[in-house]
DNA sequence: CGGAGTGTAAAC
DNA sequence: GTTTACACTCCG
């Protein structure tokens, strides 16, 4: 199953002599392949508007008890958009907590005798995420550097929506947001709309976009190959102009 | 002025940051430049033999009113022995309590415009030391592997002891402590022999030993560049023997 | 991997 | 509540 944030590794790399002998040191490895060694350098790396407070840097993990004792937490709802900007990899605002380091992770051993351990007590889980995330970004609009927003796109007629108040935008959001992520295809909901509508928490896949599967014919594959083939004859005309 | 122990230092450093900021935290530096950061810490260097009960560690002092409240203390006034076993410093069984941090110590500050603090009401003092520690070590040989004892060296002639009751065996101690230890040249006392005999107290030199100035000849100096010459030649005949 | 600087449980 | 003692972090 896919984690989040997508791409990061955690290593343990037992320290082999010296007074600290035997002592582990923890590492991270973000997307884009940055080595992250403590806990500040991760948050510097992330930006203000993830609250670290709660994750435990060496173990990867969140310490419950922890969570919330911290006082109001810095930044709006959309800070995210900050912590992006700071953060070259990209990461949906799916949560806004270090819980996006909650996933189980690769863990790489130096010394080659041993086994890679798996977390035997919680086994592989799935990625934790909040079932409508895409809610939080709506009324927000991409823009240029003109600062004219960009349009949302229109959807085929035949794809569907499922879920409470989910507008077209938001649609946009969960399909491209599973495009990106997902190691499994994109298949879109398999419940009724009904049943979802009913109870989505019990319902919803989530980790399929919310649409309902739709039905794709031959006349729609090759009405696609026909554009592709149209897009690469433009993209040479183009090259071709420029010598 | 010679301090016991010779080159001791203290160093007092205030945390800047973090929840404990503002507190400081004491360190010594033992002579062969190990940091120690507790008293228990002192205490497993120093090894049983040092009562440090009365041992204040953070300011350095001793609490007078804390001396010998303790219960009876542990091992027999010779256990130094052991202690210089565990600690690879040299240290003389002078005294075997923590005065022998008594005397003003050097402060370190980590903050530039804070100016080092001098002791002013004790002004730098003389190492405190008992007149006459050697005689604890009188009866005591040092033994090879075979437990053979091994003979008291014989002094020249013209070295003559001063102070009660001190055998070739302690004006030995007293020499070799003094060569081993003082920063200043090792000349013998300079009172009188009787002037010591009547008051010890007030006429010892307590940074010489307790020998009284003696002339050294120009045949003297001869006889000992000659014996030096007649080494070394057969250093270099024992290392031919050896190819 | 070391070590200065800090956190923090246990002892007062 | 404060202090002690030492484990741990984090960066060189």
């Amino acid at each position: 199953m896919m984690a989040l944030p997508s791409g990061w590794k955690r290593e343990e790399v037992v320290r082999q002599s010296g007074l600290s002998a035997g002592k582990t040191d923890v590492y991270y490895y973000s997307p884009d392949g940055k080595k992250i060694r403590s806990k500040p350098q991760l948050a510097r790396l992330l930006g203000e508007s993830f609250d670290l407070s709660a994750f435990d840097f060496r173990t990867g993990r969140i310490i419950y008890s922890a969570v919330r004792k911290s006082k109001r937490q810095k930044g709006s709802p959309f800070d995210f958009a900050r912590g992006m900007r700071i953060d070259s990899s990209l990461v949906l605002p799916i949560r806004q907590t270090a819980s996006i380091f909650k996933q189980p992770v690769t863990v790489i051993r130096n010394r080659p005798e041993s086994k890679t351990k798996t977390d035997l007590k919680h086994g592989v889980q799935e990625q934790p995420k909040q079932l409508f995330w895409e809610k939080r970004l709506q009324g927000l609009n991409a823009c240029d550097h003109t600062e004219e927003e960009l349009q949302c796109m229109e959807l085929p007629r035949n794809m569907n929506g499922v879920g409470p108040e989910l507008g077209t935008e938001s649609v946009l959001q969960s399909i491209s947001a599973a495009l990106h992520l997902n190691t499994i295809p994109v298949t879109g909901q398999s419940s009724s709309r009904s049943a979802i509508q009913k109870n989505p928490g019990v319902n919803i896949d989530a980790s399929q976009p919310h649409i309902q599967q739709m039905l794709v014919s031959e006349e729609d594959i090759q009405r696609q190959e026909q554009r592709v083939i149209e897009a690469r004859r433009r993209l040479q005309d183009a090259l071709r102009e420029e010598l």
